[in-house]
DNA sequence: CAATATTTTGATTGAAAAAATCATTTGTAT
DNA sequence: ATACAAATGATTTTTTCAATCAAAATATTG
C-alpha cells in the first residue's frame, strides 16, 4: 500500500523544503506560504526540531545542515592505516624548500597532511582537497592547476590543467597509482588521471610512486609510464621478488 | 606589548568555550556560570552571533560548527547574518543551466552554499573553498582557475590563472567587493583580487556586485571597475540616495 | 594624577514571541 | 451515521527579547 501521508506530514515536508532552500525563515514568512495558523506552524517546527532537522531560532527556524565536511566514500577509506603509514614514509623524503607535486588520491592526500607541518614548501597539485588541507599552513605555497573538477575525487583535469603544468618545474613528484608491474609499469583506472600523471611526471625531476600492497604486480586499465621513469617507490609492504629485482636493476629506491 | 583583552572579550571567549562544550545552553545556564547580568549575556550572544560563531535559539544559543572553507577570523565573520541574507537573494538570480562565476570572499562563498542545491549548473571560480563546497553536488560542474593560492582567503591568482580565464564565457558573474561608490565604482583591498575581478568581469555577460551595507559609498584601495560596468547589485539594505540615483541612471538593477 | 569623555554594564520597561489552554473542526473507525 | 480521537485555530498566559537610561568601569587628556 502507498505510504499514507497525513496532512501534517505533508506540511512538515514542505516546511523543511522551504527551510532547506532559505536556510532561515521567520514564522511570519512560513505562515504566508503555508496557509495554516501560527499555532500549527509552531507545532510543526517543534516536531522538526525534535528530530534535529532544524534549529528553532528566535523569530522562526533555521535549517540544520547534516554535515558540511568532506565525506570520503568508504571505498576510499580502504586500507586507511596503511595509507597513513605510506604517507608518513613518503613525507620523510621531503625537505624544507622543496617543490613537490601531488596527484589526486587518498594516499597523496595523506601525504599532504603529513607535510603540512613542514615549512617553506611549494606544493603543486591538481587536487582541490589537497590545496584546502595545505591552506592551514601559511608557509606552504600551494599551486593549483586549473580545470574542471571531478566532484567525487576533487581532481582537476582538462586542457586548462595541462597547459598550466607545462609552465612549472617540480622537484619531487608523488604519484598515487592503481597498479605497478615489472613490465607494464605504472597504471591507473582513470584515463584523465593517467594523462595528468604523465604530464606531471614530465615536468618533474624525480618521480616517486606511492601505493599500498594491493597494487603490487597489478595492471590497471590505463598505463602511465614504464617502470624506468620512476625514481623511487613507497609501499607499506615489501614488493614481490620480481618487482624488487626490476627496481634494483633500474636503480629505483624502495622505501617500506 | 601583550595583546590587551578587554573584559568583554574574555567573557565572550569563555562563553564560546562553554557553548563549544555543551553545544546548546540556555541563557539561565550561562548566567549561572558567568557572573554578570542577563543583559550582558544577551549582548555577548549578539556579538557572537554577528560573527556566525553561534546561533541564537529561543531560550539561549547553540554553537555553530565552523565550516571547513571559512576562515574563522572574526573579520571574515563580520555581518554574517547579513551576508547569508545577501547570498540568499543573489542565489535567486541563478537558474538551472546557468554558467555563473564567483570571485573569492565570504559573501560569494555563501552564495555557493546557497546554489549548491540547484541542479545543472556550471560554476567558474578562483576560490578553492568554493570549489570544495560545490563538490558535494554532482550535478554542478566546477571550473577552477589555476594559480597560486592565498592560504588565508583560498583564492587563486597569478598570471597563470588569468590566462585560463580568457578561454571561458561566463553568464552571470557575482563579485564580492569592499567598496562601491557612485563615482569611483567598485573597489577592493587587494590588488590581486582586483585584477582577478576585472578579468572575470571581462569574460562575463552580466556582472552582479554583492556587498553588505558597510560597503556603501566607500572606496577601497584598488579600483575594479566603474559603476557603468555593473548590471545589478545585491545588498542587505537600501543604498544611499546618491548611489541609488547613479544606479537608476545606469539602468542597474538593485536587489535588497 | 585628576578631570573629563567614552564605553560598558545592569536594571527597568514595553514589545514580541512562545507555550499552554480550550473550544472547534476534521478525520477515522465502528 | 455516530461516537471517538486527533488535529487545528483562537485566546490567554508566560516567557523571552530588545530598547532605554542611569550607574559604573575604563580610557583619554591636559
Amino acid at each position: 500500500m502507498a505510504p499514507k501521508r497525513t496532512k501534517a506530514e505533508i506540511r512538515q515536508e514542505k516546511l523543511l523544503e522551504l527551510l532547506k532552500q532559505h536556510k532561515q525563515l521567520s514564522v511570519r514568512e512560513m505562515l504566508s506560504r503555508l496557509d495554516c495558523s501560527e499555532a500549527t506552524v509552531r507545532r510543526d517546527l517543534d516536531a522538526l526540531a525534535e528530530t534535529g532537522q532544524i534549529i528553532r531560532t528566535i523569530g522562526g527556524a533555521r535549517y540544520n545542515d547534516p554535515l558540511p565536511g568532506i565525506s570520503f566514500h568508504s571505498k576510499e577509506r580502504f586500507k586507511w592505516e596503511e595509507k597513513e603509514w605510506i604517507a608518513d614514509k613518503a613525507s620523510a623524503l621531503v625537505n624544507p624548500g622543496d617543490v613537490i607535486g601531488l596527484t589526486g588520491g587518498t594516499t597523496t592526500f595523506l601525504i599532504a597532511r603529513a607535510v603540512k607541518s613542514l615549512n617553506d614548501l611549494t606544493v603543486v597539485t591538481n587536487a582541490v582537497n589537497i590545496a584546502m588541507e595545505l591552506a592551514e599552513n601559511n608557509s606552504i605555497q600551494v599551486v593549483l592547476t586549473g580545470g574542471v573538477m571531478n566532484n567525487r575525487t576533487f581532481e582537476l583535469a582538462g586542457p586548462l590543467a595541462e597547459e598550466k603544468l607545462n609552465q612549472l618545474y617540480i622537484g619531487k613528484m608523488f604519484i598515487g597509482i592503481d597498479g605497478i608491474h615489472a613490465e607494464a609499469g605504472l597504471s591507473t583506472h582513470s584515463e584523465l588521471e593517467a594523462r595528468m600523471a604523465k604530464m606531471m611526471m614530465k615536468r618533474s625531476e624525480q618521480t616517486i610512486a606511492v601505493f599500498d600492497d594491493s597494487k603490487i604486480d597489478k595492471c590497471s586499465l590505463f598505463p602511465i609510464s614504464p617502470l624506468s621513469a620512476v625514481d623511487a617507490v613507497v609501499c607499506n609492504k615489501p614488493l614481490s621478488e620480481q618487482l624488487t629485482a626490476a627496481c634494483k636493476q633500474l636503480n629505483i629506491d624502495i622505501y617500506y
